[in-house]
DNA sequence: ATAGGGTTAG
């Protein structure tokens, strides 16, 4: 070892060792026994009958040999055989085939050998408890098979799966032997269980006690790079996977397009793309994420467009992604093409790629379309995600009822829910305030046990607050250990909505005292909370922090907060000329405010010239109309009144007829007609409406 | 024996 001296920068230590000349030719062209992925077909049309114990077709002969050996008397069946059938079962993804075949074995007195302990440790960490795995492992130990390289590798598999990476790394440091495969499997356990900067530090110890990294070490150590954004180490392992010829297997391309992409640099993972001597489904997947990523929708849908014409088979991974890059921002017609090629390969019965097209209909408004998709997924073949996916497209939608009672319909089916589905269907029951419905998800959330989930914490809170109950709420906020930026944020806007706007601000300080950094949305709960509880001075300094202090330009919300709050405070020359300060062309959100101030206030004069700006800019909304008229009425200006109404009647094209009453000395509105912009009743003020 | 790509939440 002679790059001690330099092996600060981890990379120096690899230019040492220059081209693998050994491995460099044809490093890994065994490695590509990847497990197949069985293709679920999810719609109703097209289920094959049920059949108990399923294996796939191509392997039928599995069952006859496990007959065959079934047949045998013990002592002709040799270690060899019963690994081969274990391993087979494993394949098929037969996990409780292959443990029982073990069992079987160790009750017929029948020692296994190191092939047999890593079959069995790969169905562990794929499906076993962990003390089963911990008690093989004693007996590993008991009996010496742990000094079998192969046998300790396959237990760092196995806990760094079943999420006990430090014993993982405890077995790791204390093995006497260790090969490339160890080294790669703990650096991988290490990433999958967030500690990727651990296993770069691995990788340099690697390189200190002279073990030749292999393809495998680079695609761990790309993974690592892509979890860290951590851009010019990735960069100098692309130059070493040139320099080792690495970079021509297929693999490590695809892993350098991921960390590329990750790190945010596309245009390096572009190049990395069309470099590539032989490029597989993988690599347009990554590559269409990477423009995902990046924003760029129309080129991630141009290149599945391309990847068909290039004679490479989508398969049901390239179709979720570019169905996610149509959800965030492919037009409607992107949308169409895509769902058509999708009926076209056959990928549509996935169920993924089902839960993908729910998903994307439901983002994009169209909620029939998803659940049309959802409606043809059998009720057997739906999971969680399927069930997830629709109620939140309602949620989103606001299309509360629907989202109840799908949630109802799952309940009833006796579908387990996640975390995620409570998250899907509060939103549901806090704007419907239904303080009961809330409190019977949040039944459900405690009977899964969502307590340590942020997401369902937040949703909650938020439920309690939209449904009265802001003390429920604090209650949890103060039970909760970890609280993020929403947690603060979700108080604030409760405290604000219950007028409680002495409480929102020291909230807001004590979050600042925590560090955390408000964004704009949190401004926007504590504006509303100085707002609605006239807290003006106090609201021009957080208007004044936010755009200084915090660099958040303000949206369109931040301002038509402003304006209210003035507004309310009669400062109504003030929010004028706030208004005609602005960066940004107001929209009526922002009048509006002002010339409800008006009416509060009697400012005829300026509400006439307020409501002007406003018809200006949306001539059709009868609510704009009506506020001025209400203006007028407020102020007793009853010719006022009159004429404008006559002149709202006299409007070419209005469906809408207008009038008024005079009761106890007021003036009362009264809107007749259809109404295209439905009015929010809990700001109807002083008029009646006769709808139709 | 080890690895890489996708979907659902705020």
């Amino acid at each position: 070892m002679k790059t001690t001296s330099t092996s600060t920068i981890p990379f120096s230590s690899f230019s040492n060792y220059g081209v693998l000349s050994s491995s460099a030719t044809i490093p890994f062209s065994s490695v590509s026994t990847r497990r197949k992925r069985r293709h679920n077909c999810v719609f109703s049309s097209s289920k094959p009958p049920p059949q108990t114990p399923t294996l796939p077709p191509n392997c039928s002969d599995l069952g006859v040999a496990r007959q065959v050996f079934d047949e045998t008397p013990n002592r002709d069946r040799p270690i060899f055989a019963w690994n081969v059938l274990m391993n087979e079962h494993a394949k098929a993804g037969d996990l409780d085939q292959c443990l029982s075949l073990f069992k079987d074995m160790l009750e017929h007195g029948i020692q296994g050998n190191p092939h047999t302990f890593s079959c069995v440790l790969k169905c562990l960490a794929s499906s076993g408890s962990v003390s089963e795995g911990a008690a093989l492992h004693g007996y590993l130990v008991k009996s010496g098979f742990i000094s079998y390289v192969a046998v300790g590798n396959a237990l760092i598999t196995f806990y760094s799966k079943r999420r006990r990476i430090d014993s993982a790394l405890c077995l790791f440091e204390g093995m006497l032997k260790r090969d490339v495969v160890s080294w790669n499997s703990i650096m991988s356990g290490c990433i999958s269980n967030n500690l990727a900067e651990k296993a770069i530090g691995l990788l340099v110890k690697m390189r200190l006690w002279g073990i030749d990294a292999d393809a495998m070490t680079v695609i761990c150590v790309l993974r690592a790079c892509a979890r860290t954004c951590f851009l010019c180490f990735g960069r100098a392992v692309h130059g070493y996977s040139i320099k080792s010829r690495f970079v021509e297997e297929a693999n490590v391309s695809n892993s350098l397009i991921d960390m590329y992409g990750k790190c945010g640099d596309s245009d390096s993972a572009g190049r990395v793309f069309r470099c590539m001597y032989r490029r597989t489904a993988v690599s347009w997947t990554s590559m269409i994420s990477v423009y995902t990523r990046d924003g760029r929708f129309d080129e991630a849908v141009d290149l599945f467009k391309r990847m068909e014409e290039e004679g490479v088979q989508p398969d049901a991974f390239a179709v979720s992604s570019v169905l996610h890059a149509c959800t965030l921002g492919g037009s409607l017609e992107h949308r169409r093409d895509v769902h058509d090629q999708i009926i076209r390969i056959g990928l549509e019965s996935d169920r993924v790629v089902a839960n993908a097209l729910i998903d994307m209909y439901a983002k994009c408004g169209s909620v029939t379309d998803a659940r049309v998709v959802f409606d043809r997924i059998a009720s057997t073949a739906k999971d969680v995600v399927t069930w997830n996916a629709m109620i939140g497209g309602y949620s989103k939608n606001s299309l509360t009822n629907e989202a109840l009672s799908l949630f109802g319909e799952m309940m009833r089916l006796q579908v387990k829910p996640n975390c995620v589905t409570i998250t899907c269907v509060l939103p549901a029951c806090a704007s419907l305030s239904s303080l009961e419905q809330g409190r019977e998800v949040h039944g459900h959330a405690l009977r899964i046990g969502c307590y340590s989930d942020m997401y369902v914490m937040n949703a909650l809170m938020d439920m309690y607050t939209k449904s009265g109950a802001l003390d429920l709420a604090c209650a949890l906020f103060d039970r909760m250990e970890a609280k993020d930026l929403l947690s603060w944020t979700v108080i604030i806007a409760g405290y604000s909505m219950h007028g409680h706007g002495g409480q929102a601000l020291v909230t807001f300080k004590a979050m600042r005292a925590k560090a955390i950094e408000p964004n704009a949305a949190s401004f926007l709960a504590i504006l509303r909370a100085c707002s609605h509880s006239g807290l003006i001075e106090e609201g021009q300094k957080f208007f004044d922090a936010m755009r200084e202090e915090c660099k958040i330009e303000p949206e369109m919300e931040h301002y038509s907060c402003m304006v209210d709050l003035l507004s309310r405070a009669g400062r109504l020359t003030e929010a004028y000329s706030f208004i005609e300060s602005m960066a940004v062309k107001p929209n009526s959100s922002v009048w509006t405010p002002l010339l409800r101030g008006c009416q509060a206030h009697q400012d005829v004069k300026l509400a006439e010239k307020v409501a002007e700006r406003i018809f200006e800019l949306e001539p059709e909304n009868a609510e704009h109309y009506m506020l001025l008229a209400n203006v007028y009425a407020e102020a007793v200006r009853w010719n006022a009144t009159k004429k404008f109404i006559e002149r709202l009647n006299r409007r070419k094209g209005s469906s809408k007829g207008c009038s008024w009453i005079e009761i106890r000395g007021k003036a009362q509105v009264l809107l007749m007609g259809t109404t295209r912009h439905t009015p929010n009743p809990r700001r109807s003020g002083h008029c009646w409406r006769a709808w139709d």
